[in-house]
DNA sequence: CATAAAAGATAGTATTACTATTATTTTTTG
DNA sequence: CAAAAAATAATAGTAATACTATCTTTTATG
């Protein structure tokens, strides 16, 4: 027996809960992999369906079309990183250590203590870092907005954007800080990685701590 | 006669030079406006093609492929971006002066006098806000940085963060900052056009007067 | 065990992203 | 100005992609 959380997500993500069959279970697995290994433009379904020895048509009917399964994929990473907020500053008073727990988990979301088997964390957040602004950045971006395709993005900007304002009511941009720290924290860890001279940290392996200072340090800056 | 500026750019983002001759003059032009009114992901050098009444064959003789179009585009408004700032900083001394002047860029070089008749700059700033991550969120990163594919961008970062540590040479993050005011300055303008709640800023028609405003805060509480 | 639902197998289509070849037009230059 | 060279256009073709449709087999559930 375990304890099992399941995050849900708008269901115009999926014609079908992916998350309720063995194989839309397998989909989540592998095609975090296979994005995270070629990457989005050279991933498609073909190459999924041969990796989990099953067929196109099958994985079109749990996904319209590879870039919905994109926004499911960084959809659910929104979730993941708002549930590890909730439950991280649980019993936390301080809305500065609220927000260092906020900058810690945005950083490292990937690290912490994955609790859903089929989705590797550490890749998704390298999905996440490398191809996520491609989830919003399309021709559809308005339609999809009405449907609700990024309220957990909203979601999180909205709570982030509170312990802001608890910290300094008087800052004036607390939506603004709170997307940037998380646009910042996944672009600078892809600077560091592949564009070096555009950044100022340093980011080997998986050790994100110049990241994390970097954007308190900031944070508190601004908040001050 | 007129004064006439051609930016040169790199040559492995060409196999010929397209601002030598009506028809390269003519791609640049028209997939401006293509990549504008369709996004990048529905605009095909076929579309193009029968827009200029020529071939796809020809075109390909240009680019490579719609990648490196792309790429050439953002490079080209990296380099405009550039030319701004160097024009508009010449005889101005104190930095906090300078670095208002690059944010005034930032924001607004597609209103900055247009002077090269086969770019719109104003469109062509449309597409470094949509598209322009698309450009160096790919796998191919690694390969395309080292032939100095983003060469043009690890310049103005240069020079930006050259004006930061004149501000204030104690600060431990002038590459961050310097990128982070071009990518926030681009992604609120995009967010207060398609996911307002995003963002505090507020952008109507072309009037950025806010994001301005808002990253001037940003950069004198960080930089103070 | 009957029935429905899910998944697999197979086939087919329109579009995309190219490459190759030849013909025609334009430009260069001697 | 004529010849040669270069650029462009016209045409055709290929492999891969992004789907859709249909039919059969397997699996789950009451």
């Amino acid at each position: 027996m375990s304890i099992e959380i399941k995050i849900s997500l708008n269901n115009g993500l999926y014609l079908k809960e992916p998350q309720d069959s063995k194989l839309g279970r397998k989909i989540i697995q592998y095609s975090i992999i296979l994005i995270d290994e070629f990457g989005f433009e050279a991933f498609t379904f073909k190459k999924l369906a041969e990796k989990i020895n099953s067929t196109e048509a099958s994985i079109y009917r749990y996904f319209e079309n590879k870039h919905i399964l994109l926004l499911f994929l960084v959809n659910w990473y929104w979730e993941w990183v708002n549930y590890l907020i909730r439950i991280n500053t649980i019993n936390v008073d301080d809305p500065k250590k609220k927000l260092e727990i906020i900058i810690h988990s945005f950083v490292s979301a990937s690290q912490e203590n994955p609790s859903v088997d089929y989705v590797n964390e550490s890749k998704l957040h390298n999905i996440v870092i490398s191809e996520g602004g491609k989830a919003y950045h399309t021709k559809e971006v308005d339609t999809e907005n009405s449907k609700g395709f990024f309220s957990s993005y909203k979601q999180l900007a909205t709570t982030v954007s509170q312990v802001i304002s608890q910290i300094n009511s008087d800052f004036k941009y607390p939506f603004t800080l709170a997307t940037n720290l998380f646009e910042m924290s996944n672009n600078n860890i892809y600077f560091a990685r592949h564009l070096p001279r555009l950044t100022d940290i340093t980011v080997e392996k998986d050790n994100v701590k110049e990241v994390e200072n970097m954007l308190n340090y900031f944070a508190n800056k601004l908040l001050s």
